[in-house]
DNA sequence: AATCCGGGGTA
DNA sequence: TACCCAGGATT
């Protein structure tokens, strides 16, 4: 359960998980059956939740540990980094979380909160140094109550200590805190996204792989998929253009070709 | 080190 | 409507 939902915390919103979570659990009630789900049925069933190669090493994750570690997830941070999909952050979150065991864990959140608990921040964007952030979680987390702790410190940061505008007014700890309304906003720049027709490159990506959700086992061929994408008055480079992108899908296993016929990948 | 990966929430 | 978002894998 655990290794779901923090597979899902990775990117999504805690409120959309807790909406999401119990259907996914309902058609994958145990390991087991989630070892045994085919690609197609993972991905239909990630519906929603976006980044559907996540639900593919979910899902190999999941035969790892039927195969390797009797169908029971592990709970060293060790042994959990290797299985697929699971890094540095989801290993020390299923330890803790799941077991309740020692051990440091960092996320985008509690780097922020430690950051600005370490020292006074220039801008909200600033980080403080990984070895800081260790070393300052080494002494602060409780030894008898780790999960209890980065519980407390994600919802800080998630609701008081936030990325851009945080509530110092409003935080518990501001008298302590030596970034307390100290740091000004900053903005930062992203480069842009490719875009194909005035529209995200992924947003027609997550079309293609819808259509090809409604398909079903089925599927369909390659142009009537793009005909339904693209609309009827499609060039040929636009055409072209899906193709190339049907291929980097099949690529990263999310669709497979049987014949003439495309689906979801088996 | 840089880039890719989705789709919903928010300013 | 424009922008913001997190961790893991890949190159």
């Amino acid at each position: 359960m655990v290794l779901v939902s923090e597979t899902m915390l990775q990117q999504t919103q805690a409120s959309r998980v807790a909406e999401l979570l119990p259907p996914f659990l309902e058609m994958f009630p145990s390991i087991h059956t989630l070892a045994s789900a085919s690609n197609a049925d993972v991905v239909l069933r990630w519906k929603g939740l976006g980044y559907n190669s996540r639900a593919l090493r979910l899902r190999d994750a999941a035969r790892a540990i039927v195969e390797h570690h009797g169908g029971v997830v592990p709970s060293t941070p060790h042994v959990l980094r290797s299985l697929p999909g699971v890094g540095p952050y989801t290993s020390a979150a299923i330890a803790c979380f799941a077991y309740d065991v020692w051990t440091v864990v960092l996320d985008v959140n509690v780097r922020r909160v430690y950051s600005r608990w370490l020292r006074a921040q220039a801008t909200t964007t600033d980080v403080a140094p990984e070895p800081e952030l260790i070393a300052l979680a080494e002494r602060i987390i409780p030894r008898d109550a780790p999960s209890a702790w980065h519980h407390a410190v994600m919802d800080l940061g998630a609701t008081i200590c936030t990325a851009r505008r945080p509530k110092c007014s409003a935080c518990p700890l501001s008298e302590l805190c030596p970034s307390s309304g100290t740091m000004h906003e900053t903005v930062r720049l992203r480069r842009p996204e490719p875009i194909f027709r005035g529209e995200p490159r992924r947003l027609w990506r997550g079309r293609v792989v819808d259509v090809l959700r409604q398909a079903g086992a089925s599927g369909m061929t390659l142009s009537a998929l793009s005909t339904t994408v693209l609309g009827s008055d499609a060039t040929d480079d636009e055409h072209q253009w899906l193709q190339d992108l049907y291929g980097v899908l099949e690529r990263d296993g999310l669709v497979s070709r049987k014949g003439r016929r495309i689906t979801l990948a088996h």
